[in-house]
DNA sequence: GAAGATTGATCTATCAATCTTT
DNA sequence: AAAGATTGATAGATCAATCTTC
C-alpha cells in the first residue's frame, strides 16, 4: 500500500462533495448579489476594494507588487494590470525604490483612501444583508472557523 | 425608525466579516489548487464539468439553455458561448425543439459522458485532497449545512 | 541564472443591441 | 410586448515571452 505524501487521495465522501459544491455556489450567489449593490451605487468592483484595503493596512500605506500578489492570491501579470488601471484613476501610484532597482512600491493615494471608505459604506451593509442576516452570531463564528481550515 | 423590508442593513459584526473574507479566500485557494490538478492532467476547466454533470443528471441527458443558466448561476450570453465551445469539441449538441420554435435543447453526447467520467477521476480525488482531508467528517457536514443557509 | 515586474497575443467574460417566435 | 437565445464590441484574465536588476 503506497500511501505516502499527499498522493493517492481517494474519492470524497458525500458530505465533502456537498460542502465543496455549496462552497462554490454560496460564494457565487453571495458575491454576485454584493457586486450588484456596488454596481448599483456606481462603485468599482471588489478587487479594487481589496487592493485599497491591503494598502491602507500596510506599513506606510504601501506594498510591493509581489506582496499584493501573495495577499490577494493573484498572479503577477494580473497585479500589474490591475495597478495600471487603478493608477490611471489616481487611486494608487508607483514609487521607485532606492535600495532595489528591480522593484517598485505601490502606494495608496488620498483619493484611494477616500474611495475605500466610500465603498465600505455600501460593501459593509451588503455583507450584512446577504451573509450576516442569514446566520446566527454563533453560526458565523463556526463558519469562519471551518473555512479557516481550508486555507 | 424605518426598518421595513430588506433595506437598512447595518455594518456587519467581526464574525460575519471574517466568515465572508474566508469564504472568498477558501474558495479561491481551493479552486486554484483543484483546477491546477485538472490542468496538469490536460483536462478542461471545471465549468465544463459542471455543464456535463447537469446534462447527464437531467431527464434524457438534455436541458434548455435557460435551465442550464439557472442551475449554473451563469448568464444567458455566457451559456451561449460556453455551449459554442463545447459543441465545437463534440461534447454536447444543440437540438431544435418541435413544440417551441424559439428554443433549443442542449444534449450531452457520448464523448461528453466519457469526458465527465474521466474528469471525475481527477476531480474527485482533488476535492478529497484539498477539502476533505482538511475536515473531520462531522465538520464537512456542518460546513455544508451552514453554507446552505447562504443560498 | 533567478527575482521582480511588465508586455504582446490570445482567450474568456461582460454589456448592449439584435433576432425570432410566442 | 415578452421570452429564449445569439451576436458584435469591449474589458478583463491568462499564457508565454521579455526586460531589468540582483
Amino acid at each position: 500500500m503506497n500511501m505516502e505524501k499527499g498522493a493517492m487521495a481517494k474519492a470524497p465522501s458525500n458530505h465533502v462533495v456537498s460542502a465543496w459544491a455549496r462552497l462554490l455556489r454560496a460564494r457565487d450567489a453571495s458575491l454576485s448579489r454584493i457586486e450588484a449593490e456596488l454596481k448599483a451605487a456606481e462603485l468599482p468592483p471588489l478587487a479594487w476594494y481589496d487592493v485599497l484595503l491591503e494598502l491602507r493596512q500596510a506599513e506606510g500605506g504601501k506594498l510591493r507588487p509581489f506582496e499584493l500578489e501573495g495577499r490577494l492570491l493573484l498572479e503577477q501579470h494580473n497585479v500589474s494590470r490591475l495597478i495600471d488601471r487603478m493608477e490611471a484613476k489616481g487611486l494608487v501610484r508607483r514609487i521607485k525604490l532606492a535600495d532595489d532597482g528591480r522593484g517598485q512600491a505601490v502606494a495608496i493615494t488620498e483619493e484611494g483612501r477616500a474611495l475605500q471608505k466610500k465603498m465600505w459604506l455600501v460593501y459593509g451593509p451588503a455583507i450584512e444583508g446577504h451573509v450576516g442576516r442569514k446566520l446566527a452570531a454563533s453560526e458565523a463564528a463556526t463558519l469562519a472557523g471551518l473555512l479557516q481550515k481550508l486555507l
